[in-house]
DNA sequence: TGATTGACATAAAGAAAGCTTATGGAACAC
DNA sequence: GTGTTCCATAAGCTTTCTTTATGTCAATCA
């Protein structure tokens, strides 16, 4: 005879009230119901643990001894089901995930306060990385899920394209070039460019692009951090080359921003997790809130 | 969907051997059965608990904050009812009985140590009292049960009869009727009796018999212990009358014990309990051995 | 005292779950 | 590429559970 969780409940609840026909009310069962139940934990036992009185029932030593150990053994149980279903419920749980230093600054912080509008009990722990990194938190679970450019990696990542980047060039209004809709890559080649130190991806975006164009690129300056470039392009001090997601582009109103053609620069920037592990609950708000934030919603 | 015990114990095996196919092998179920059971718990809990990778399962997040809460949990479960059956077996578990004092020194001893052979980790806790008390402590449930005599009483106490208990005169076997075998109770009447004192169950039921033929009785001598009696009985100070039951009759092999007769003087030996209880298994075990002894198995 | 009430037990039948066998698909190794 | 190892799925059967209907017993009330 097995001893299930229902026929510990079941006796728990007739132990505390006293009754079959109440505990089998409060169980939403029918009194036959519990009768067996009880009867199925008494056999599994191998004990009577409740006496039947002419006006209720009463449990016997056993009987008490096993409510004794019982009742904190269900509250604990039933505390941890519940905080389970917290998670579940996005009510509890913390989101790691590993951005681009640049979506972490554009992107990232609407999706954030997205989410907390729906889910304000959810932590989230932002690491700012270059893509390389990205792909090695992702695979090292590090993190829940990154977002980086689009590499078509090796090992069991899995890849959701989220948005079409674009590199613009930013530069003072009354510079020429600032006349046209769009700056043809050419033209850009001769000018004192303002760009990233060469570790980033989008440096490599755009030293590849100039390449492909036959040109070396030879910064006038270079900089860590893109607002340090949109401060020198205040200054006169060349073209900053930024992405278009890059909330610095927001700094320098005064500014004119072109996008670059002819080739145009792009770069895919995608959603990477684990194609061998569901995302938590958390992680999972914090998605659909990127996405809604995409999506204009 | 409900959250069953067999469906935690079957995660709590999967996630602590990484693979299905071995934890259902170990619960003696097969491999899908134990599927769906994985299956419906993170229906329960609205969560995938464990990641399935081609060479076996991970717990997620959420599955290792089930298994730390879990463990220790189902542990302090499976020893709560191995405790229970323990008491089950009577590996465990205490009988506390009332008893005359009479029986106390006769027939309970050689029963307390009949069930120590089978049982050996049962204890005994034993009341000696007059069958008031004795009815008195079963129906307060101070004891499991009581052996007293037969007084068909009021209350939801059920009686057994277990033996016949004669009363014995046990005089010198010189005197003149030591060489009756069996002794008048008229006859003795007239003798120097030694009787218990008076608010023994058997000094009223001597007396009875006593009054039911007309006599008065006016002991030689009164004691609160039948081992007085018989050394007084010895000393030549008169005639003892003791029940068949007590052992003190083998304290004085020298002495002549001889039934009363016309009428013989009886009292019934019950076991009472309340009707409205089982034994606890302890209690059942001492039953046993008290039945056994008598029956002289 | 006898009817009534309240409480648990039992029985039978229909509903629901659980298990097993058979099969499928994906990843990994050689 | 073939085989192996896992887990998932499906179908059919068995077992268990639950409900409805009824029984029994003791306490209560008239």
């Amino acid at each position: 005879m097995s001893i299930t969780l229902k026929g510990l409940r079941a006796f728990a609840m007739v132990q505390r009230y006293g009754s079959f026909t109440r505990a089998a009310a409060l169980l939403n069962i029918t009194q036959p119901a519990l009768t067996v139940q009880i009867r199925q934990l008494e056999a599994g036992v191998g004990l009577r643990l409740l006496e039947r009185t002419p006006r209720g029932a009463e449990p016997t030593a056993a009987g008490r001894e096993l409510a004794r150990s019982l009742e904190p053994l269900l509250q604990d149980l039933d505390h941890a089901i519940a905080s389970l279903r917290d998670l579940a419920a996005r009510r509890r749980g913390l989101v790691r995930l590993a951005v681009l230093p640049s979506v972490a600054a554009s992107l990232l912080p609407g999706a954030i306060a997205r989410m907390r509008a729906s889910h304000p009990e959810l932590g989230v722990r932002v690491h700012e990385a270059v893509t390389g990194q990205v792909y090695e938190m992702v695979r090292s679970e590090e993190v829940d899920f990154g977002i980086a450019t689009d590499l078509r990696p090796g090992g069991a990542l899995s890849l959701e394209p989220l948005f079409r980047d674009q590199i613009l060039a930013l530069l003072p209004p009354s510079h020429a070039l600032a006349r046209m809709q769009s700056i043809p890559l050419q033209k850009l080649a001769t000018e004192r460019l303002l760009l990233l130190e060469s570790d980033s991806s989008i440096r490599r975006l755009v030293d590849d692009a100039f390449a492909s164009a036959g040109h070396i690129v030879a910064p006038a300056q270079e900089a860590v951090h893109m607002g340090t470039l949109v401060g020198m392009a205040r200054t006169g001090l060349g073209i900053a080359m930024i992405p278009s997601s890059a909330a610095e582009i927001t700094m320098a109103p005064e500014l004119a921003a072109r996008p670059v053609s002819r080739p145009g620069i792009h770069r895919v920037v995608s959603l990477i997790r684990r194609s061998d592990r569901s995302l938590p609950p958390a992680a999972e708000a914090l998605v659909e809130a990127l996405r809604n934030s995409l999506a204009g919603a």
